[in-house]
DNA sequence: AAAACTATCTTGTCTTAGACAAATCTTTTA
DNA sequence: TAAAAGATTTGTCTAAGACAAGATAGTTTT
């Protein structure tokens, strides 16, 4: 079955405003709808897939010109590549087997199983290891199964919700009384990003290490985020970012954050952006790759107040 | 301090689309935005609040054409009539008084005493009521207050924060055997409706009765919610709309749901949403206007399953 | 050769006014 | 009173042009 698209189906799907689609038509030849009885455009699913490869690209940093013309399979490929660097972590046949598995799952839409199974292996494991050996690679591959395809939004969207339900659950197992430590960490995701599991997972991993914490959940226009900053008056601002941003996006985000933020307030960021090597580079916050090396700064964090 | 907008800010804030904005001031004469060197609008503070209240009045169902040309009193006088039936039970004075105080800890970012007092008032008199005459009607004032600027938009997401943290602790807290029973029970809210309290409301409600639940979190679009629902197959599909949302776009959505659901599931709407009234007599789904009216169609349903 | 400055290109977003369909209101007819 | 028909309202689409901010390339200086 193939459907047919609006504009403003477009914009929504792929985040590209409908001013700059149009543009890119008049100046690229791409893409080049049909048209309905009244003259506006209908988009097929071929370039709306092509569009979506084309987003991806120019947030890795490609520019318009260059990418819009591209052929469907040359698209495919700069993403492979692109992407490959970034989810490519050599993993053990075991870990391996293990995520194949869950993804199964995901494919399956069975929800009870997985959150079984993630239960079962924080109990056995830990949440830290679990977060970082288990659900940050398992979203990445969702991530890409989705971009390609293979998985439909609202599978992403119910691996989301299993997930969510599992790190609370496990966040709430965790001793009570060491909820309330220094350091006070407020977290957030930035504009419109909504990728909810990477704010789970850090938030997890300061309740493992019994801080006292309050997410501000996603999509904080940058304003209030600050706003909401100085009221706070955290000791940490924890923020994370999925690879769906635009690094520029990112970075400058982040310089007018360490701008308006009193600089008592440290800034931590994490994710799988791209841009966070950056960040470290230009000094503006402290970039995160890895869950466990929250663990490490917080302890670094302590002893040093 | 005055500030000046651009229309892609009174858009963001707004919600109001820039064609709209551009064929408003064409056809009645506001807004009226100053231009800068480049002719482009500007628009200052006075307008962006008249522009709040309009939006307001016409998601209550009122004319373009009879609002925007409208002076400000005129508007907040009949804003506050609109409002004023539906949050103006008439409370005793223990409860209002209690009331003032928590919008005075929120007025003061004060969220620890929030959190705290919630928790105490939980283990005091039980989540249900809690819920229903205290958060609920908190919510609503919040609302109300954000609507008259006594209150910024970081304290209300300040406030979302506190109340989901309360209410999930809340959740976690109850006995665990319990929480696996029937109705499964599916949590959405449609579009771009990103209120979370009273879907966290709702889900409280089902935990508290043993269900077993899985929330999809805000602002599904239509066409995923729907997927969603037919990979879970929950017995019931429960939605919130806040009191921001258009009772047409409420009711539309709605009813293509219903016609895109298998009969066998229930659709459960709840929230402030002047909508609801006409979903009941349209009888297009199960419409709550009380958190306590969920537990008994609850065992309603478990009677006739 | 690296850094700094300048000029040229790229690209997204804003501008205009006109057109039209879907929704809503009003009037007429059964 | 209800249904049908007609008139109005209203949001969104269209077109091509303009321009500023950002990125790239070229030149000069250190």
């Amino acid at each position: 079955m193939t459907w047919i698209h609006t504009i403003s189906d477009i914009e929504r799907d792929t985040g590209i405003a409908k001013d700059r689609l149009r543009v890119w038509e008049r100046r690229y030849g791409f893409p080049e709808p049909q048209r309905d009885d009244t003259d506006e455009r209908l988009y097929d699913d071929a370039q709306l897939f092509r569009l979506r490869l084309i987003k991806r690209l120019l947030d890795l940093g490609e520019r318009a010109g260059r990418v819009v013309p591209m052929a469907v399979d040359e698209l495919q490929r700069r993403v492979d590549n692109a992407v490959r660097p970034l989810t490519g972590r050599v993993l053990d046949e075991a870990s391996d087997a293990l995520l194949n598995d869950l993804v199964v799952m995901i494919k399956a839409t069975d929800r009870k199983a997985l959150h079984g199974r993630l239960m079962h292996l924080i109990s056995e494991r830990g949440i830290s290891a679990v977060i970082e050996r288990v659900i940050a690679p398992l979203g990445a591959r969702v991530g890409e199964f989705w971009l390609s395809g293979q998985i439909a939004i609202y599978q992403e969207h119910l691996f989301t919700a299993v997930i969510r339900s599992v790190l609370i659950q496990a966040m709430e197992q965790l001793p009570l009384q060491s909820a309330a430590q220094p350091p006070l960490v407020l977290l957030a995701t930035l504009g419109n990003e909504r990728h909810e599991i990477g704010l789970l997972m850090a938030e997890s991993m300061f309740a493992q290490a019994g801080c006292d914490r309050l997410s501000l959940g996603t999509s904080m226009p940058l304003n209030e985020a600050v706003a909401a900053c100085l009221a706070v008056k955290p000791d940490i601002f924890a923020l994370s970012f999925s690879g769906q941003n635009a690094p520029r996006e990112v970075l400058s985000q982040l310089k007018q954050l360490r701008g308006m933020l009193p600089p008592a307030t440290e800034v931590w960021v994490g994710g799988s952006a791209v841009a966070l090597r950056l960040v470290t580079d230009m000094a503006v916050a402290r970039a995160f790759t890895s869950a466990s090396d929250i663990r490490s700064a917080i302890d670094v964090w302590r002893a040093s107040h």
